[in-house]
DNA sequence: GTCTATATAGGGATAGAC
DNA sequence: GTCTATCCCTATATAGAC
């Protein structure tokens, strides 16, 4: 493995377990046990590193919007990629801790987040529409289903989720991250699908649980 | 005005327009027109005054949630209690941007903020409760109404609602933060109403929208 | 109470030897 | 590619005059 790799792989971890704004160069530097100068021979400092990561992030994340457009709009496609989606951002969960701050600290990459997340949401909004029409999901009542709202909401739980439960909780693997992220969704959509449904989505759910049981 | 009143008003005011981590105490002295040396002579550094200002709004919102409480249960009621406390957040909003990193930096403050954190999310699981009892909430399918993941959206919305909407428009005064607060909620909780209570509920808003209109 | 001047510390960044 | 040494800048905090 090259060095610059190396550097990238241990910053992650380093960014995602400390926070990016609580570590130095000098403190990457002294993890690979590599001195200062050199971690600048191949980054010309925190902020190329970052962006390297970010580049990186946002590469396999927009991978996956494309594919969840192309797919078909099955219940179950759809809920295999909430699945892919979430791993990928805890992964680089980072970005999402403190994120106003990061993204004033490093105005490059500002653009290309808030672009991210509008992407992000209009493929959730399409999705929605989508199960709508094919009548997965429907309203229970007079009124009309707030999808705008409800897509607010998914994004809202996409973005904040580990953070609050950091806040409240402290430390979550991946696992529990992604289960109870799922959990969220999961009770959001439910009064809006019929029994037969609401189990389906369960046992998915109950499947995805038992695989990855530590 | 007293100065060191003086001195707390303004750095509440820059606090939540630029961050708290981007202000030293020369920028908060500059802004009052006094010199560095009188402010520390005030305040010992930006941690006393931090917990100055965390000291006021844990006091307002602790007397928020007793007087909820204390209140009746009717959904009026409840209805706006909701606007007071969103009010009061948005008041102190910058201790939810990078709540992370700012309580790592005041661990005074950590325990504590995570306490308040857990009486409002037990609040609002005591209000979702009795407005089951009640009747005004109730499941429209075979299924219990999952009142602990609802309580833990309603904490998402109200911890991560501002710093969410800045991250996608920037900017936003008190009353569109709020009125999109409420948006949230509502749209959460519809699905278990009666069309007697939506409507309800929806007047109230409308009604407060007109009564705060710019 | 308020000011000016200054000491101190830490992180970011580069030069030049190897 | 890698290291050591060093410089610069910024923020915190204090000392002492007014």
């Amino acid at each position: 493995m090259k060095r610059r790799d190396m550097i990238l792989v241990v910053s992650l971890k380093l960014f995602n377990e400390e926070g990016e704004a609580n570590l130095t160069a000098v403190d990457i530097a002294n993890e690979l046990d590599i001195s200062p100068g050199n971690l600048y021979y191949h980054f010309k400092g925190k902020e190329e590193l970052v962006a390297e990561l970010y580049k990186q992030f946002e590469t396999g994340i927009v991978a996956l919007l494309q594919g969840a457009n192309d797919a078909g709009d099955t219940l179950e496609e759809q809920w295999l990629h909430l699945y892919v989606v979430l791993e990928y951002i805890y992964l680089y969960r980072f970005f999402f801790r403190n994120t106003t701050d990061l993204l004033q600290k490093y105005p490059a990459i500002d653009g290309h987040f808030r672009r991210l997340l509008e992407q992000q949401y209009q493929s959730i909004r399409a999705m929605l529409h989508n199960l709508l029409e094919e009548g997965v999901l429907a309203s229970n009542c007079s009124e009309e289903i707030r999808i705008d709202e409800l897509a607010d909401n998914m994004m809202l739980i996409y973005t904040y989720w580990f953070e609050f439960q950091n806040l409240r909780k402290r430390q979550l693997n991946q696992h529990k991250f992604i289960q109870g992220a799922i959990l969220q969704i999961m009770t959001l959509l439910a009064p809006y699908m019929g029994d037969m449904q609401r189990q389906f989505t369960e046992e998915c759910n109950a499947l995805y649980q038992r695989d990855k049981q530590d």
